[in-house]
DNA sequence: TCAAAAGTGTTAGATTTACACCCATGA
DNA sequence: TCATGGGTGTAAATCTAACACTTTTGA
C-alpha cells in the first residue's frame, strides 16, 4: 500500500458514554466488563459504532437508548479521542459523550441484564484503554456546566428535598457549602418550586419536597450555584 | 450491502481549524475558497484529512503547520462534527480545533501562497457546510477559556502595552471595561512584567511594554480577567 | 498649544461568607 | 425524652463597579 492511500484511509467511528447518575450521596458512572476482543473482560465504558445513516449525537442517543431503554436525555459531547493505537485491534477513533440519568429511572433488571454496574466516581478500577481520560474530561465538563445550567435536575426525582440537592451539588463540586446560604441562593430562583409534598424518608420530622420548572426557566433563565 | 456491514462502515476523518488572530483590534479568523469539490469556491476553513498513522491531535497541528509552517501552537478541540450529511459526497466527520497565534508572526506571503485570509469574526461571509457551527463553538469556548487561563497572550506579540491586552479583552467579551479596574487587576498578577521598554507606535507619550513570563505562572498559576 | 493616549486611587454598593439555635417527629 | 435532620436571619468582610484628572509629546 502507497503512502498516498495509507493517508486517505478510513477509520472506525465509536461512541462511548460516560452515564452518570446520584445515589447515596455519590456520583456513579455505569461500567461493565467488555464482551469482545481486544480487551474481553476488562472494565470499560459502554459504547458502539456510529452507522453510516445516523449522526454521531445520534448514535451516542442509541447507545444509550439500547442501554437503558430511556430517551430525550441529556448527553453532551466530551469530544474524540483519536491515538493511534487507543484500540488495539483496528484504528478507531471515538466521540465520548457524557449523560445525566436518574438512577431510580434505570430498571435494575434491564442494568443487570446488560451486565454494567454504577461505581462510584471516586472508586473507578482501571478502564481499557483510554476510557478513564474520557471520565476524567466528562467529569470536568460537567461539573463546569452543573454551575451555570440547571441540569443538576436530571440526576435527581422530579421531587427532591432541598437536603438532597445541596448533597448533589456538594458532591459534584467536591466541596460542602453551608446550609442557609445554600437555601438563600435557591429562593433567589423561582423556578426551583416548593411543593405542599413532604417526603419522610429521609428524616422523621420530614422535608418540603420541590421540583424545577422548566417553563418558568425559560421565562427567566438566571441560574448560578 | 447488507444492513449489517452498512453498520459497520468506516469513515473519512478530517480535522478543520479555527485559526484565530488579532489584529486592529479585531479578532479576525483564517478562512479560504475551497479548492476541491464538493463547495469548490466557497468560503472554508482550513483543514485536512486524518492520516492513518497520526493521532488526530496531530493532524490538527500538522495541517496547521502545513498552512503557517508554525509549530507549538495553542491548539484546542472544539468537538466532533458528524452530521450524516453533512459533506455532500462522502460521509465525513470532522474533528474542528481552534488554534491561537500572533497575526504577526505569519507571513503574509506564505498565507497568500494558501489563498486563505483574516477575517473578522463580526463579518464572515456565508462558510461551506457546517463551518459556522465550528466557528460558532470555537468562539465560545475560546471565550470562556481566555477568562480563565492566560491564553491570551498567545494572540499578541511577546512584548504588548496595557491597551493593547485591554482592547484584546474587551474584544473577545464583547464589553468595553474600565481602565483603572483593568490595571489593578493585572498588578496583582506578577507573572505580568513591566519592562523598561517604551512602545511609540501607539501614543505620542509612549506605553511601557510588558510580557507574559511563563515560569512566573507556573509558579502562582492564580489567573482570572 | 492642543489633541490623543498613558497613567493613577478612592469610595459606595453588591456579593459572599461565617455563624447558632429552635422545630418536628419517630423510635 | 432524645437523637436526627429540617428549617431560618444577621452582620462582617470581601469583591466589584463607578468615577476624573494629570502627564507626555508629536504634529
Amino acid at each position: 500500500m502507497t503512502t498516498f492511500y495509507q493517508e486517505f484511509q478510513k477509520v472506525f467511528l465509536s461512541v462511548d458514554c460516560i452515564i452518570f447518575g446520584f445515589d447515596d450521596n455519590k456520583l456513579k458512572i455505569l461500567i461493565g466488563r467488555r464482551n469482545l476482543d481486544p480487551g474481553r473482560g476488562e472494565w470499560s465504558l459502554y459504547g458502539g459504532f456510529v452507522r453510516h445513516n445516523e449522526s454521531v449525537d445520534d448514535a451516542a442517543h442509541r447507545t444509550l437508548y439500547e442501554l437503558t431503554g430511556m430517551r430525550n436525555i441529556y448527553m453532551r459531547q466530551v469530544g474524540a479521542f483519536g491515538k493511534v493505537d487507543r484500540d488495539p485491534g483496528e484504528r478507531v477513533v471515538s466521540i465520548a459523550y457524557y449523560a445525566l440519568i436518574n438512577v431510580k429511572d434505570y430498571e435494575d433488571t434491564l442494568r443487570e441484564e446488560h451486565g454494567v454496574e454504577w461505581v462510584d466516581i471516586q472508586k473507578i478500577p482501571h478502564l481499557y484503554s483510554d476510557h478513564q481520560e474520557m471520565v476524567n474530561k466528562a467529569r470536568r465538563l460537567m461539573k463546569e456546566k452543573i454551575r451555570t445550567e440547571p441540569i443538576g435536575f436530571r440526576l435527581l426525582p422530579n421531587l427532591f428535598t432541598l437536603t438532597q440537592l445541596q448533597r448533589l451539588y456538594e458532591t459534584v463540586n467536591g466541596e460542602e457549602v453551608d446550609k442557609r446560604n445554600f437555601r438563600k441562593r435557591i429562593k433567589e430562583m423561582d423556578f426551583i418550586e416548593k411543593t405542599e409534598l413532604i417526603d419522610k424518608t429521609g428524616s422523621k420530622r420530614g422535608a418540603f419536597l420541590y421540583r424545577f420548572n422548566r417553563r418558568a426557566y425559560a421565562e427567566d433563565p438566571n441560574f448560578k450555584l
